[in-house]
DNA sequence: GATTGCATTTTGGACGACAAAAATGCAATA
DNA sequence: TATTGCATTTTTGTCGTCCAAAATGCAATC
């Protein structure tokens, strides 16, 4: 039985299934629908039909009149169930197809928007949405009169050297921002996934996993500079970088590496030495983009159209 | 009578006036619709349009099946009122009446899409571009569920060194950065122009034109780079600062003096020493930034709503 | 009295129809 | 033969309608 669950609810959800895993949230607990409104800044509709989603999966129990509670003693496989069951990723997924076409080179370098409509099934709503979407991360460009121009995205050498040359100049001076600040929980639980892929918990990641959780890093310290800019420029190339560069992700040693790098560099900002720990992270950024390039201009790595259909 | 022109017509109609009044084309000069589809990259039907309009407005004649030439003896006059006419911001204007809504406060923070199309008059469609792009500014989220949120642009002092701490981490290493390469071209341009400045046309010009030029500058030296990343990032960040920044404009010996430092910046790039150019960058922006916070903080400026609209 | 249940209102996304804008192809003309 | 004139086709913007999703207000229940 497929529950139609509405993307806010859905998001909801997995929020509360989020903290039962956590272990925030124990059997017996009272889910109250105003709280929840309240600290998801929604109103009860969405809540509600969370809820009774999480009910029919039975990770909770409902009570005519009396609310919901967490339900007892609920197995892990049923938490993975659900998880699964309200991950709804199917919107992105046309943007996705589209964007393997592109880098496959199956896509003619110049298209109208109707071409596309076509070709991907798409609605005009959701096409003209995903180009918007395409522009805004700049592979994508507007011709004068119709149509729309695809640009080389990181796949030439010289560009993919430039994003490099951009988060060189950027992530350490965000380092050195005064109003940097350290996230606690963030270095905590960054260390804790970075120790573990040390450890050689590595060996059970995607490449796709293994490549957000290191941008996620990054993003996080540009975050901890307190400086929204240095974050939104960085999260906007990472965006671009997600499309192409798992392509270069080939040596698993190279991956673990940059873990320990990666810990150094907390190391270095927890002692408070902001200096140091930006020209450390400089020099990560420097030896990253020599690997990488190397690995992209040899041809090795993943550059058949068929692993990019199946890692996207 | 109001000629209803399309905005491509219209953008290549100022285009051909804008070479008229630069000299390059004069009266009973030919204008082939082949060679200026090829030069323009559109076909042929936006051209025919601009002409015919150009020919309305008596800038150029028009002889069946011969093709239209410039007219004969073009006041100047005749030349701005028909960049006037041809000048349509119509399709930006609601968004500008927005963005001095918010700055004067009269928006609440938190509205629906339905109430500015309401307030503004403005069908759903046309709605809902300009609440994408305000966003894409940065300046309103959505929330979950309904409606958005407008954020604090650049008004608290604090957003504001933030934008100057990013710039001054970007734009010096544009400088020194291995693609970069001097745009003799754009040199010459922006030096006369800042010459102009500094030998007194600044009176002439009002605000919004001198940041304008200002902001045009540093995009050029981003753009000469070679490095599309930096380009893009300072453009984004600029049309943030486009919005409130002058009111931070009062002072005209200071900008007697920017424009002495521009001309200094592209001395020391043509001398070929990059890192004392990099240098003098770095603190003419974080003189600037100094300047205005001062100007903003102190509440002095422009800070008046009427101004605001007008301005905008 | 706090919370849930439920009906009603409002919002915003999706689809189709229509109109305007741009491209295209071919005939007419210098 | 190169260029313009013009009719036709294609594409894209906009509007209105419908519908799901979210918000809201009030009654019912513990």
């Amino acid at each position: 039985m497929r529950h139609d669950i509405s993307p806010l609810a859905a998001r909801i959800a997995l929020d509360i299934i989020g903290r039962i895993e956590g272990g925030r949230l124990h059997g017996g607990d009272a889910l109250r629908e105003t709280a929840l409104a309240e600290t998801h800044q929604v109103s009860r509709s969405p809540i509600r039909e969370a809820l009774r989603a999480l009910t029919a999966a039975k990770l909770t129990r409902h009570h005519a009149n009396r609310g919901t509670v967490i339900a007892d003693s609920i197995k892990p496989e049923a938490l993975k169930r659900a998880r699964q069951r309200f991950m709804r990723s199917d919107d992105d997924e046309p943007y996705r197809r589209i964007a393997a076409d592109h880098l496959a080179g199956t896509l003619p370098t110049e298209c109208t928007e109707a071409e596309i409509s076509r070709r991907y099934k798409l609605g005009r709503a959701k096409t003209r949405h995903i180009m918007a979407r395409i522009a805004q991360e700049g592979w994508i460009e507007r011709r004068p009169g119709y149509g729309w121009a695809f640009q080389p995205v990181l796949t030439t050498p010289q560009a993919f050297s430039s994003s490099y040359r951009f988060r060189l100049a950027l992530e350490p001076a965000g380092l050195l921002q005064p109003t940097f600040k350290i996230d606690e929980q963030a270095f905590a639980r960054f260390r804790a996934a970075q120790q573990a892929l040390v450890d050689g918990r590595i060996y059970t990641m995607s490449s796709v996993e293994l490549f957000r959780l290191g941008s996620a890093f990054h993003e996080m310290l540009a975050k901890c500079s307190g400086n929204p800019f240095f974050f939104d420029a960085l999260q906007r190339i990472n965006r671009l970088r997600r499309l192409i560069e798992y392509r270069a992700m080939v040596d698993t040693a190279h991956f673990i590496e940059q873990a320990r790098e990666h810990l150094k560099i907390m190391d270095l900002i927890e002692s408070g030495d902001m200096d140091a720990a930006a020209a450390f992270l400089a020099r990560h950024l420097e030896t990253a983009r020599g690997v990488k390039l190397e690995v992209l201009t040899s041809g090795k790595g993943r550059t058949d159209s068929a692993t990019v259909h199946v890692h996207f």
